[in-house]
Formats: structure tokens, C-alpha cells, sequence
DNA sequence: GAAAAACAGATTGTCGACAATCTTACAAGA
DNA sequence: TCTTGTAAGATTGTCGACAATCTGTTTTTC
């Protein structure tokens, strides 16, 4: 018999579809940060009750793009330059490793998969579909991170990658300009298929920088004009054991 | 007027204590890895209604500690020797990026408080507490990351921090043994107030490793006996987008 | 008139009951 | 004997209603 693969059967809990509803708004921006989400109005409209509503906040609540308070509410986190400084830096890193691993992983289907997804993105790109860049180009920097065949490093990236998609997705709705139209990955893929692990490393970091700084640039400003409920976590004693 | 800080308040709701009842539960083993949590016996033992439990549970899995079926149930993860493996790879590059991140910030303050965390272990060990033993050597560890100043890091890493927690746990418990009675963690302590930093991230690394190795040689043990719900999980291409 | 207390409205947290689904056991048919 | 269909029981998913809490306003008191 020959071996078939079938993928997953979908979720088919309202849960689960909630929960890929209220992300994808989150992450595209139409919730936008800080916004409050009341759970009797969005249950009426995806016509749910509260409970599965609630489940899924709890989940999006621990993912990281919401954040609750009892009794006062479920958020939509707010989105500091800090914020976003503290996930590019860690997403430096964890890239080298990612790298690091996938490397020695490297096959033809990996390739394949590379080429793939960078049609993706240039096929968005040609589009001018904005969301649909950011995403694909996440996914393109994805792959490495599935590839290493570290599902702890993958979860971590996942978590980090749904900032980063809501930054730029933020960034993107503000500006509202047509993105750049260059192939800014053409690099990063041809060093991914070369034979020089330290230079796709080292482009990795330079890349993921020139996207950044724009970004880090125009958050800065976000805080400059709204700073409602900033406050300077300086790291501190927590409390005792 | 003098600028005390207040800690925040306890939170109120049936929920959060709940999800610390669960974690607890997991994390010292008593909940065993692959068990199935059965919601209508645990909310009848807490003397709570189903709703919270299901919401505390929701998070603990996106915590990662928990793992959820639609239809079928919620069950303790399982624990592989290649989960602990990924686990602790990962864990030493964001080790070495945390002492990066703190060590220009290491004040009296910090030393104090690494005195203090220690000292905790100290007691524990000499009080043959062999799970507070686990718990105080990982918030010693946990230190450098709280002190970062960056939030995703600090996320991060206790995500790591619950599974490490888990695996020793389980460790602990299999071996019954009284723990090495040794310090373990004098040099650690000594090289983050000294002026070397490469050494001390060096040394961060090396010293993880050894008390991994044990970990890793038992897990694979349990994986030799009982074989149940294995399943290579290979990287492969996932689903398109 | 200002501070404190009491009230009203809205929202979140929790509960008990019902519906949908899965598992198991057992019977029917090839 | 093996497969397929069916029914019973148990468990998870979802619902509507009630309780607890917060916020803002009004009333009372000094």
C-alpha cells in the first residue's frame, strides 16, 4: 500500500475558530492596540456564546497579543518601541540558531520550500497586498525555524512572530504607502542555499535590521504623540520566593 | 512623600488560582506526563464549576505544559528525550544572550538579590527539599533574565522554565536519591559579579550541561520502556499557506 | 460647597443544564 | 471470522442565567 500522508482534520470547535478570527484581527490591526474587547458585543456577532469567546481570549491572552485585567477587561496589548527593540533583539538571536540547526537539514525539499515561499512573497509584493506581504515574508523567514527540527524553537519564533506581524501590520496601515517594491529576500535566500553558514547568519542579523529600523522609528513616534498609560518597567526584584 | 512600591494585588478570581493549583501540579510531577485531566472530577475535587477550570486549562496549554484534543480531552505533555534536548539548546542561547543583556546592568541590587537566590538553594539543599531545590535553582538561573529588561526574553524563558521545571521533577522523582548535596552553583554565582563575561556565559552553558546529561540518559530510558504514542515527528514542509 | 455614602448601569466571573461528539460494547451480516 | 452498523454511556463543547465587581452619577451629610 502506498503510504499517504493526510494532514490534520480541522478544529471544528468554535473555539478554535474564534480564536483564528479575533488573530487574525489583532494581527492585520483591525483591533487595534490597547482596544477593549467586550465580550457580550463580539459574541453576539459571531453569534457564540461567551463561553468559547472567553476560552479562546485566554488562549490569545497567553500567546501574547491580548492581555487581561479581572474584572476590568481583556486588551489588545499596547505596542511600545521597547516592545518591539525586545523582540527584534531576541529574534537576532534565535535566528543565528535556527540557522545553525537547519543548516546540516538542508535538502532538496528545503530548497524547494525556499523557492516556494519566496514566490510568495514577490507574487504579494506584485500585488501590492500589504497583509498578505507581511505575512508571506514571515513565512519565508519562517522556514528556517521549522526546519530545525526544534519545536521549542519553533513555538518560541511562532509567539514572536505574532508581534512582529502586528507591529508591521501597524506600521504599514499608518504609513499606508504601497510598501518597497524591491526583492528585498533575494540575498537571504541565494546565502540560505549557498555553502557559507556564518554569512547567512551574519545577513540574518543585517536584514532583519534594515526592516527594523523604519519600524522602531515610526513606534517611537507612536509614543511621542499617544502616551496614554506608558510606565518605565525598569526591571526590578520581583517578588520573593 | 516617600515613593514606596506596592506589589500588585493577588488576583481574585477562581481562575487564577486554579491555573496555579494545575501548574503546581504538573510541574512537581504529581501530575504525570500523557495523564488525562478529567474536568468534570477535578472541578467537583476544587469545588468550582467547569467554566474556570476550562479557562485555566486553556492557558496552561498555550503555556505549553498541556496539550488539548477537540472532543477527546486535555492531557499532561509528554515527555521526550528530544524535548528535553531542544529545550536545553535553546535555552543556553538565550542564556548567553541574558548575561549579555544584564551584565551592563548588574548593580548592588542584583548582587544582592543573586545572594539571596542562592542562599535559597543553599537551604533548600541542606533541607534535602528536593522539588524546592528544583524551584529555588531555577529562579536562581531565572535571574539574569528577569534583570534583561526584555520582556519577550523574560516570556520566554519561562516557558523553557516550566518544562525544565517538569523534566527535573520527573527526574527527581524516578531516581528518589537526595540530590547532589553539593554547591553546585558557587562558580555560577562568582563569575556574574566578576568582570569576565564571556567567561561567565561560558561557564553558563557547561554548567547546564551537566546536569543535563543525567536528564537526557533517563529520558531516554523512559522512552526505551514505554514506547506509547511515539511518533517521529520529522520537519517537514507544513501546510501551504 | 465639598466630601462621603448610596445607588444604577454595565461588564466580567461563575454556575448548572443541554447539545454534540467520542468510545466502547454488542449485534447483524457477509 | 472479519467487517459493518447500532445503541449506551461517558466526556467535552456550548448555552443562557445569575452573582460579583467595577465605574460613574446622584444623593446625603457636614
Amino acid at each position: 500500500m502506498a503510504t499517504l500522508d493526510f494532514s490534520p482534520i480541522a478544529d471544528t470547535t468554535r473555539r478554535a475558530e474564534i480564536v483564528a478570527l479575533l488573530r487574525r484581527a489583532i494581527l492585520t490591526g483591525q483591533l487595534e492596540p490597547g482596544q477593549k474587547l467586550n465580550e457580550l458585543r463580539i459574541s453576539e456577532q459571531m453569534r457564540v456564546s461567551r463561553a468559547p469567546l472567553r476560552e479562546a481570549m485566554r488562549e490569545l491572552v497567553q500567546e501574547g497579543i491580548l492581555t487581561s485585567i479581572p474584572y476590568a477587561g481583556t486588551f489588545v496589548i499596547d505596542v511600545t518601541a521597547k516592545d518591539i527593540d525586545d523582540a527584534y533583539s531576541l529574534n537576532k538571536v534565535i535566528d543565528e540558531f535556527a540557522i545553525a540547526r537547519t543548516w546540516p537539514l538542508r535538502d532538496q525539499r528545503f530548497f524547494d520550500e525556499l523557492d516556494r515561499r519566496h514566490a510568495a512573497v514577490k507574487q504579494a509584493t506584485r500585488e501590492l497586498d500589504t497583509t498578505r506581504q507581511i505575512e508571506t515574508a514571515l513565512q519565508l523567514h519562517g522556514l528556517i525555524h521549522e526546519w530545525a527540527d526544534n519545536s521549542v524553537l519553533l513555538e518560541t519564533w511562532q509567539r514572536l512572530t505574532s508581534r512582529l506581524q502586528m507591529y508591521f501590520a501597524l506600521h504599514q496601515r499608518a504609513r499606508n504607502e504601497p510598501v518597497p517594491a524591491e526583492d528585498a529576500h533575494e540575498t537571504y535566500v541565494r546565502l540560505l542555499k549557498g555553502s557559507d553558514m556564518r554569512a547567512a547568519q551574519r545577513h540574518a542579523k543585517e536584514h532583519i535590521d534594515f526592516d527594523f529600523e523604519a519600524l522602531l522609528a515610526y513606534a517611537r513616534g507612536l509614543e511621542q504623540r499617544g502616551s496614554k498609560g506608558a510606565g518605565a518597567n525598569r526591571a526590578g526584584p520581583p517578588e520573593g520566593g
